[in-house]
DNA sequence: ATTTCTAATTGACGATGATCAAATCTATTT
DNA sequence: AAATAGATTTGATCATCGTCAATTAGAAAT
C-alpha cells in the first residue's frame, strides 16, 4: 500500500485512538483493491478472510435463501463489513457485492484478531464499530417490522432528503430497483407507492425527487427518533 | 449483592477473561435485583442508566411504533441486554419487559463505560458479546424478510427441539401468543400455522408440541444454518 | 433519427397475513 | 360442580404486497 493511501486508511473510525504505529503495522499486510461495479466482494457461508473497508463506491450486503434473495444494507465510504465475522472467527451471514466501482480495504482476519487481542484501544474501536452496527440493524428490523412499504418509502425519502441538505429536492443515488430492494419491496411496489404519495406532494422525474410538502410526508411517514436519526 | 451471588456473577460471559479482582470491583456498584412478571425494565428512547444481565427469567425486548408493537428478541439466563446503548451513551432502541419474574443484573452505565476504557479485557468482551448480538440481530432480519410465516415457525419447531434435546416433542416455553409475537405473526396466524403443519405430523396438545415426522418438517422448513444455527 | 436494450410503469390477479367477531377451550376460583 | 376470566381457535373479510404479463419510457449505440 502507498504511503499517502495508508495515512488515508488511518483516519478510518476504525482506527480511531490507535496508535498511529500500530495503525501503520496493521496495514502493512492489508490490500486497497479496486473492484469493478456487480463483483462479488464476500459470499454468505463462507469463512471469513478479510474484514472489508469500504473507502469509496457502494456496496450492497444482501443474503439469498431458496430463490430469494433480500438487502441487508447498503454502504458507502467509511463503513466497515462484516468485522463480527472476523472478530469471532465464523463464516459470513450475508454475501456482499459492488454496486458501482468501488475501493475497497482488505485487512486479513488474522491481523484483526491479533491486534484485537493485543490492543486495547483497537478492541474498543471495534467494540464501538460493533455497537453501532448493532443498532443500525435492529432500526432495521423495527422498520421492516413495524411499517408498510408506503411508511418506509417516506421515512426513507425524508431521511435521503436531510442527509443531503434538506433542499426538498435530490437525485435518487441508485437505480430504483435497488432502492425498491434496499426498502424490502418489489420494484412495481415502489413504483405504484411513489405514485401514491403523489397527493403528499412528492413528484419524479427520472431519478429527480422533489418534496414539495415536507410537513405533509412527516405527516404519513410518523418518523421517530429511534428508527430514523442516524444519530441516535 | 452477597459474596456468592457476586462470584456467581463472574462467571458469566460478560467477564470472560477479565481480572476477578476488576470484575469484584464492577459488581461492587451493581444491583441484582428480582421483578415480577410484566414489569417494564428498560423504556424505548430513555437514556441508557444501566447494562442489564438476565441471570433467570425470560426478558423481552419489543418496541413500540403508532399502535402498532413488535418484538425484537427473547432473552434468557445469561444474556445481556442494551450492551450498545451503554457503551455508546445513547438511548435505548427497545424497551425490555419481563415476562416471567426475573432475577436481573443491573451494572451502572458509567461504570460499565470506565471499565471499557481502562480494561482490555472487559472491551474485548464487550465486543465480543455485541459481535454475538449483531449476528443475531441479522440473522432475525433475514428469518423475517426472508420466509414466510409457516416457514418461521417450522424453523423455530425444529430449532427448539434440537435445543432441548431433539426428543420430537417438548413443552412451548410460553403462551402461544408470547410464540407468535417473537415469531413476528398474530396470534390467530400461529394457530392456522399449527393446524398447517398437521400434514407434516405436527401435533399439538395444549402446550406440548410434537414432531412426528422431523425430515418431513424440515423438507418444508429448508433451515440454513446462517439463519437457524445458533452456534454459528 | 432509428434501433436496441434495459428500466420502469401499469393492469390483473393471487398469496399472505392482519383484523374483527364469535365460539370454544382451559385453568382457576368459588 | 358451577362460574369466571383469559387464552385459543375458527370463520369471514380486508389490506398489503408479490408475481406475471404487457406496455411505455429512457438511455446508449448505430
Amino acid at each position: 500500500m502507498r504511503l499517502e493511501d495508508s495515512e488515508e486508511m488511518g483516519r478510518l473510525p476504525l482506527f480511531a485512538g490507535v496508535d498511529p504505529s500500530r495503525t501503520e503495522a496493521m496495514l502493512k499486510g492489508s490490500y486497497l483493491q479496486r473492484f469493478p461495479a456487480h463483483v462479488e466482494l464476500a459470499r454468505e457461508g463462507d469463512l471469513a478472510d478479510f474484514l472489508h473497508v469500504v473507502v469509496d463506491g457502494q456496496v450492497e450486503m444482501y443474503s439469498a435463501y431458496q430463490d430469494r434473495e433480500t438487502t441487508v444494507s447498503m454502504l458507502g465510504a467509511g463503513s466497515c463489513f462484516i468485522v463480527a465475522a472476523v472478530v469471532l472467527d465464523r463464516v459470513y451471514l450475508k454475501s456482499a457485492r459492488a454496486l458501482t466501482s468501488a475501493r475497497v480495504l482488505m485487512i486479513p482476519a488474522e491481523t484483526v484478531r491479533r491486534y484485537f487481542g493485543e490492543d486495547a484501544a483497537f478492541a474498543r474501536a471495534l467494540a464501538t464499530e460493533l455497537a453501532l452496527a448493532y443498532r443500525n440493524v435492529v432500526k432495521e428490523l423495527k422498520n421492516q417490522k413495524l411499517r408498510s412499504s408506503l411508511e418506509r418509502l417516506a421515512n426513507w425519502l425524508l431521511a435521503h432528503d436531510k442527509e443531503t441538505g434538506a433542499r426538498g429536492r435530490f437525485e435518487l443515488p441508485f437505480e430504483k430497483r435497488t432502492l425498491a430492494a434496499r426498502l424490502g419491496m418489489a420494484p412495481e411496489v415502489l413504483s405504484r407507492s411513489f405514485a401514491a404519495l403523489g397527493p403528499y406532494k412528492v413528484t419524479v422525474k427520472g431519478s429527480e425527487i422533489r418534496i414539495g410538502d415536507p410537513e405533509a410526508l412527516e405527516q404519513l411517514a410518523k418518523s421517530t427518533p429511534t428508527i430514523d436519526d442516524p444519530l441516535i
